[in-house]
DNA sequence: GATAATCCGTAACTACAATTACTGATCCTG
DNA sequence: CAGGATCAGTAATTGTAGTTACGGATTATC
């Protein structure tokens, strides 16, 4: 098999481990219902990852990356920061909620190893968090913008990862998605007075 | 065995199940395990809690409610809101890093059947909000408490909790912990001016 | 005190998942 | 095209955890 037939496969593997993750959970994703679901041999995975641990981090570094990958903003809309949180905010939002990072966050909770986690928190967190306080950095000319990202990704998101791991919430729909971004980025720019003031007049009431 | 007797018996073998728990994570502890923690035989575990997944719900009630019953307020805090929250928010911060909420989250993480992650939001979220809730109707006159609650855990917490619970993140410090909730309070009085302005001028200046 | 119920310590049973091994089919390379 | 490497399908091995069963010790009740 090619370099390239082989990468492709692994893709297909580590995407069908996933599928798996989502529907199934941590503890029922075996390695053979892996093989089973990607009509692989246990041979093969056993050669290409090592063991299930291999399995599980080359699985986890390979999704995490591509849903981190959708949601980096491009340079040109650091033009218009509000624009960019408006267009962030949610996409944040439906991502770190959704079904896929849901089962690979519950199976960093349940890796003794924080292999999992840690993969997840560098390739997430890490990526994104920059990103924002380099945003922040040049909409709000704030002395410390590191702490504008915490307190964004706080009225941003709260504790609904943590709800959504232990099940006692169902994924947010488009219109609380919205309204949690809008409200977000609303109190941010009332905390900090520096934010360019260029809401549209429905957000600006939305507070009494 | 009195009634009484296995009352207390009964509160033994749940406090030693969630130190195997916090020690060795939720897969390595199993039935026998606890057992053998507390001197006590499987076919009494089985016969009092019915399986492993009885046991844990009866472990995560009991030791959930023990946590949630430390960080309710009295009734006599809710005269001078500011010194309630300066009071509570280290507390909350405190116990929800702490290893034993993090090893039951992991637990509701990892549980397929839902009940866990909703014996621990009932009986945790579900009485501190309310209470936060309350204390905000009094203290703010606003027309929505409830969203200043979520608006106040959203500053205090942020992500901690999942930072905590995938293993990124060491339980935060003294320090740490009042500079968090000093933040978050400030925060939120300048967010909402009703607020009772009694801070110490030592927090009133700590943002620019 | 005698008897029944309960609990402890331990063995046994069952199912299952991780991993290795094997054979034949398929693919790759010279 | 031939030979070697790789992969698929499947079986086998091993260890472990959930659960049940059993005999003896302890406790509770009459």
């Amino acid at each position: 098999m090619r370099q390239e037939a082989q990468k492709a496969r692994r893709k297909e593997i580590e995407q069908a481990a996933l599928a798996l993750l989502v529907q199934h959970g941590y503890a029922a994703t075996t390695m053979a219902s892996v093989a089973k679901a990607v009509g692989a041999s246990l041979e093969t995975l056993y050669k290409w990852y090592g063991d299930k641990p291999g399995l599980f981090r080359a699985m986890v570094q390979a999704n995490i990356e591509e849903l981190r990958d959708g949601l980096l903003m491009s340079a040109a809309t650091f033009r218009d920061p509000i624009a960019a949180l408006q267009e962030f905010g949610p996409r944040l939002i439906a991502v770190l909620t959704s079904e896929e990072v849901v089962a690979l966050n519950r199976a960093a909770a349940a890796d003794p190893s924080g292999d999992l986690g840690r993969i997840i928190a560098e390739t997430g967190r890490g990526s994104i968090a920059p990103q924002l306080t380099g945003l922040f950095d040049r909409a709000m000319e704030s002395d410390d913008p590191a702490q504008i990202t915490e307190i964004y990704l706080g009225l941003l998101l709260g504790d609904l990862q943590i709800r959504r791991v232990i099940g006692r919430m169902p994924p947010p729909d488009a219109t609380e998605i919205r309204q949690r971004s809008d409200r977000a980025l609303e109190l941010l720019c009332r905390l900090f007075p520096a934010c360019p003031s260029k809401l549209p007049s429905e957000i600006s009431v939305a507070f009494a």
